[in-house]
DNA sequence: CTAATAAGATGACATTTGTCACCTGATTTT
DNA sequence: AAAATCAGGTGACAAATGTCATCTTATTAG
């Protein structure tokens, strides 16, 4: 019998997985929860087989959750299962070495088998990201990240400079590199750009 | 016994949606969709009791095939049922005069009540919608929230002016004007703002 | 030890952006 | 018919933004 947790903070489709993967005879749902923090804290009590991760969630997100386990080295496996292919999310999973990532957008019948071969000791991934520009590598460095995360709240230079602690000048020079980074023609598209790809 | 057609972009939700409806005794699915085109023939041609229906989906968002199922007067009564609480969508499913909307953050087991209810003559809506900041109107012409959508791209006032035709002292003047009535700082902020509530 | 990097800063400059008061023709209202 | 409204437009101005070459100071690598 596997035992399963199930991290999900929408919740009809926390309720739904957690229903349909009940009905399958070798599985068994031991856990829920609804944000990362709750997530992790049951993880680490209950000690599920597998844990099923959501990625964007309250509080902690998953790929947080995910870290946290590894660095205890906490027993259980981890599935992420999230519904955008950003090139930054897979890549940061894969350095953690979570044990399958998945798609929202795959069969839900996928999901059973794929917690079966992860229980086998393998590893799954949805094949889209095998492939394809989702390999792509976040090009930002984590302080221009934070920087561009400002600038697409709308906050001026000046603005960023005091929460950084930063000249204007230099804020602006990361700006540029930003942008010449991720071929934009300002900070308003960099923001477009680099929301899409999951990079900030 | 009522029919059921679900409308939902992401497979895994429409699979175990479908699957957990289909196991109450008196309903049963009859059809399903995963981009608003295909939803909307299908309906048409099926005439289902009530159709399940996701607003951000490929081709046609739900709320259009919702709106022109009311143009052509199709016997099928619409439920929303959606992610986030966007002022602006919800704001546009009462005037189409759909039968419910409910969010995903809600339990199924709700879902087939609602179901029922709808069947019933009700209306269903999420009390999280009733109240609250949801149903603030969005306070932007369609001329504006086109400019704002560009803008948001990051697209500059010359390339919005050769876009719409406007000069570009126009541009920025409909700029200012969504600015104060945002009341954010700057083109970008306006955007993140209005992105958030729907607006755009 | 010395050279190379990296993080941060300056200053100067051309553009772009945001603001505001006011103008022009249509189209409605009254 | 006169007045109000609406979509667009001008022009002028200050402030913000983006670009670049150059500088300082630690830290790191050879």
């Amino acid at each position: 019998m596997i035992s399963l947790f199930i991290a999900e903070d929408q919740r009809m489709l926390l309720g739904a997985l957690g229903s349909l993967l009940d009905l399958e005879q070798d599985m068994k749902v031991i856990g829920q929860a609804l944000n990362g923090e709750e997530a992790l804290t049951s993880i680490l009590k209950l000690e599920p087989d597998v844990c099923l991760m959501d990625i964007e969630m309250p509080v902690l997100n998953g790929l947080e959750v995910a870290e946290e386990l590894a660095r205890r080295s906490a027993p259980s496996k981890v599935i992420i299962l999230t519904t955008f292919a950003r090139p930054g999310y897979f890549e940061r999973a894969v350095k953690i070495g979570v044990h399958g990532y998945l798609l929202k957008d795959g069969e839900i019948d996928e999901l059973a088998d794929a917690i079966r071969k992860v229980m086998a000791g393998k590893r799954v991934f949805s094949p889209e990201l095998t492939f394809d520009v989702i390999r792509e590598e976040n090009p930002l460095t984590p302080k221009e990240q934070e920087i561009l995360r400002l600038a697409a709240l709308g906050k001026t230079t000046k603005e960023i400079t005091s929460e950084l602690y930063l000249s204007s000048g230099t804020v602006r020079n990361y700006i540029s590199e930003i942008i010449h980074k991720l071929d934009a023609k300002n900070r308003t598209e960099a923001a477009a750009i680099a929301g899409k790809k999951g990079w900030i």
